[in-house]
DNA sequence: TTCCAGGTCCCTA
DNA sequence: TAGGGACATGGA
């Protein structure tokens, strides 16, 4: 099936230039641009999708022998369209960028548009598990969770996948599974707290997908501090937030400082000029 | 062995 | 409102 776009993006870059492609069930052919991905559609149906761009429109092939029908096609579509944000534009992004010379290889090439997990719990699991941490370690314990707990999906394809595990799956296996299992130490009660929160008909947390809510809600799960909110806003769409954390500090010393340490506010007021755009012209500036 | 990583929580003052 | 120790894990 195939899901025409509204504007053309570089869908190499989408996928590589924010490190969730690396992370468990992600998987990224980069020789011949195809994106592996299994999701999760309703009625606890698993099927793994290969992702490929054309000219004009993502191209879906389904790699797992299952009959389709209009409402199953629709989900697919939603979850990807999604995951790529090809719903948002990103021509406002590139105005800015051309009264920037240092940032023009960004609309040059069609940047900007970082990828997402198909679900808010999914993200919101993965940025508590970058806090604290070391990337590698960021890694296995996504690879723990989705191996322990992730559903096999079927494909005609030499890999196996499992899907990432829903919060049901999460609460059932308890915290200590997480702790014991997953590796996750004092993060245990933050994943339960998030999957608890998702599983909440109040909280909802994938309501806060939803363009312009307000996802000031979401510091309200435990483990989610100043650095995790502002990771999710940008994954949520909204990009006027610094992840300030300790990739960000040294970047910003190096660069801005001299190597002194400023003040606080200084610190963080560097990208102020990029108004609604803080967070992806910190990105390009750090990661280009 | 000791330190600390793409932080956050919680307790003091 | 700000400062600082504790927190699990695993690699250097």
């Amino acid at each position: 099936m195939k899901i025409p776009l509204h504007e053309t993006f570089n869908f190499k870059a989408a996928i590589t230039d924010y490190g969730w492609w690396m992370l468990s069930p992600n998987d990224w052919h980069d020789e011949e641009c195809l994106f592996y991905r299994p999701i999760r559609l309703s009625r606890d149906r698993n099927l793994l999708l290969c992702i490929s761009k054309h000219s004009n429109h993502l191209m879906i092939n389904t790699e797992t022998e299952m009959s389709l029908d209009h409402n199953d096609m629709k989900e697919i579509k939603d979850q990807v369209s999604w995951m790529f944000r090809l719903q948002d534009s990103f021509e406002p992004f590139y105005a800015l960028c051309h009264d920037h010379e240092e940032l023009l290889h960004i609309p040059a090439n069609r940047k900007g548009r970082l990828l997402r997990s198909p679900s808010l719990f999914e993200d919101v699991v993965k940025v508590i598990l970058t806090t604290n941490t070391r990337w590698k370690q960021t890694m296995n314990m996504v690879s723990n969770l989705v191996n322990g707990l992730g559903e096999s999906v079927k494909a005609n394809h030499q890999n196996e996948f499992k899907t990432f595990p829903t919060p049901e799956r999460v609460l059932e296996a308890g915290e200590s599974y997480l702790k014991e299992h997953v590796r996750v130490g004092y993060r245990s009660a933050y994943i339960i707290d998030a999957a608890t929160k998702a599983l909440d008909p109040v909280f909802d947390l994938e309501s806060y997908k939803v363009l312009d809510s307000d996802i000031t809600k979401l510091k309200e799960i435990k483990g989610v501090g100043p650095y995790a909110f502002n990771t999710l806003a940008m994954i949520l769409g909204k990009y006027d937030l610094l992840p300030v954390d300790s990739e960000y500090k040294a970047h910003v010393i190096k660069k801005y400082f001299n190597g002194k340490k400023p003040t606080k506010q200084k610190l963080e007021s560097v990208y102020d000029k990029w108004g609604s755009y803080k967070f992806l012209a910190y990105w390009y500036d750090i990661y280009s």
